[in-house]
DNA sequence: CAGGATACCAAGCAAGTGCTTGGTTGGGAT
DNA sequence: ATCCCAACCAAGCACTTGCTTGGTATCCTG
């Protein structure tokens, strides 16, 4: 009933989960350093030594948060630039990434993965720099070519950065249950950029 | 020798200037709650304890910073805008000022107002919340103003917030001392909002 | 010189902090 | 029935936290 032996890591058991969902929520809401590891072990339904049982140490536990979230969004986005067929679709699929786990289901941990990059560790940085530089040079490389075709006139550096800025900025103010839609916000992010 | 009697505030003190400063650039490189008092008093040159004779908590050390830095923020927004002639030249004062003040010689205590509002206390929040309305009412007007020109095709609020967002974040990746002048990065930025 | 602010030090308190330790439980395999 | 082992509890340790208290040095004013 599990999917074992899908990848090296494991699918977390039902305990880890709830520890990581109720995290990501947690260090989103109050910051990771404002939210103790006795928070934490209550909202999940536990003692806070329990936590311990599951993870080394609370920066562990924010590693863990960031880890799952970034590996998945990289995946997202590879596959969603596998699918677009052209200079413009392949733009839209870094705003339609982006968007869906900065305000979707995973906001909580992408919100993490943001905010509290400083909180985690040097080590837990420079573990997850890869990833991360994997997932940015997708944007750049996207830019790089919508400029080649003439796509777009700003340098491919500043209008990616610029892009990504505005996107990851709606987790401030955008209501996904407001009264306009995330593809309708999808649409205006895209036209800024094209000219 | 001080300039008393020109507001209710006095002008900050020597000793509560360098507080100030180093608060500021403390609260930003390591968070709010990751910083000590002890830190930041050895940074100032004093012991922890001394700090309490000029403020009367850590939280009010940072309502300070960020009260300081958004009445200045408005301020020169307002400058700005008034002296701007075209709705264009006042899209423009809107960037320019986020800019100055994001990467300029205040970019830490600017950095600390936007990224530390939740470590403040929810009354530090409600006294400087009508400042920050203020600031972005400037915001608002402005692309209603340009909206009914035709000069922008984007509805107003979301075009605002994108735009806000796009600029913020080059706090995280904009070097002012690198190859790129401020200059062009507010024309690449103005650049995205034009039609 | 007296008097009083101002800025600071020296020492420490009460309340938390992350984390450890030793022990208990309950369900699944043998 | 026995064993095992992951999951959890109960208690607390070592340390850090923001902040307080009582006192001292230095300056300005009259």
């Amino acid at each position: 009933m599990q999917e074992d032996t899908l990848d090296k890591r494991a699918v977390p058991g039902p305990a880890k989960r709830r520890i990581l969902d109720a995290a990501a929520r947690l260090f989103r809401q109050r910051g990771f350093a404002r939210c103790t590891v006795r928070e934490l072990a209550e909202e999940v339904g536990i003692l806070s030594g329990s936590l311990f049982h599951h993870f080394k140490s609370k920066d562990d536990i924010l590693f863990a948060v960031m880890e799952e979230v970034i590996v998945d969004m990289d995946a997202a986005l590879a596959e969603g630039l596998e699918q677009a067929e052209s200079a413009e679709a392949r733009i839209r699929a870094l705003i339609h990434t982006q968007l869906v786990f900065t305000l979707g289901p995973r906001a909580d941990a992408t919100a993490v993965l943001v905010h509290e990059w400083n909180a985690l560790s040097p080590e837990g940085q420079a573990r997850l720099l890869e990833r991360r530089n994997r997932y940015f040079a997708r944007w750049h490389e996207v830019f790089v070519q919508a400029k080649a075709e003439g796509l777009v006139s700003v340098e491919p550096t500043v209008l990616r950065q610029l892009l990504h800025g505005a996107v990851v900025w709606t987790a401030y103010w955008f209501d996904p249950n407001g009264a306009m839609s995330l593809d309708a916000l999808e649409d205006a992010a895209l036209s800024l950029v094209l000219k």
